[in-house]
DNA sequence: CCAATTTGTAACATACACTGTTACTTAATT
DNA sequence: AATTAAGTAACAGTGTATGTTACAAATTGG
């Protein structure tokens, strides 16, 4: 449903920064592992930034490093921090013809089904620690 | 996540087919009542009649009319039907750094959380039925 | 059989979002 | 002061979605 890898991106980003040797890598060394633009790195960086999941330190010696333990980390924070609120599907982009009873009242009832869907799958995430994360990445 | 609408497009073609006079109603009805082309709802209907959700007729008189009583008719079956399967993120577009152990083995960690809020979300979809929508519809 | 109607379908237009890229500014270290 | 790296703006290229027109195929009723 995302369509976007920002998700995907910023956990192997901080699954990086909880694995490396003093904590910290900066873009270039980020947009290596991941395979991408150093600056698609450093635009998700401030929102991880943001959402208060990591640091960052400018000039020479500078880069991201995790702002808490990765056990205090979970895929929710990460998820909200790059992506926002779960949206599992899209809602209608014209407004539907209010003249049909279906019309009128469709919009708050799929709104009920995608806040149910949306706080299952944030409690699902909200399990899941980046340490779960690496830990895995270890026995792999 | 789904950026399309076409679940909740779906959603309301089968809820009105289901509140209709005589459980018929043509491509240009259902596009008045949910606000876009015939054509769109056509492309629909194609995804809808495959998952045996309901029948179409060509010629006079023609239509779309629901397969099955609308209790029998789960929210997870009409979105696999317009959406395919569930996904909640996007992957890697490109292929992480096999150097490193993180871009080694993230894809299939990742996959795994996939699955886990997929099988979520597919319970919560699939204990809704037609029939609980068009109640809400009724009720409001 | 003929005319009207409606689905089925192809082709294209338009809009939008996302990733990637270049270039530059700002800040911090030595 | 020079170097390094984050912060940021602007734009290119790609892909996907909705919407639209036009027409083919099928079905019904007279």
């Amino acid at each position: 449903m995302a369509q976007n890898c920002r998700f995907a991106f910023a956990v192997h980003v901080l699954s990086a920064l909880a694995l490396s040797e003093d904590g910290a890598m900066n873009s270039e060394q980020l947009a290596e592992t991941v395979n991408t633009n150093p600056v698609v790195i450093r635009r998700l960086l401030l929102d991880l930034r943001e959402a208060d999941l990591l640091v960052t330190q400018r000039g020479p010696g500078g880069g991201a490093k995790l702002a808490h333990p990765a056990a205090q980390i979970s895929l929710a924070q990460i998820f909200k921090a790059v992506s926002g609120e779960f949206q599992l599907f899209g809602e209608h982009p014209n407004e539907p013809a209010k003249a049909c009873c279906v019309g009128r009242s469709i919009k708050t009832v799929l709104e009920g089904v995608a806040h149910k869907a949306a706080q299952c799958v944030e409690q699902e995430y909200a399990a899941i620690s980046l340490a779960d994360v690496v830990k895995q990445l270890q026995n792999n």
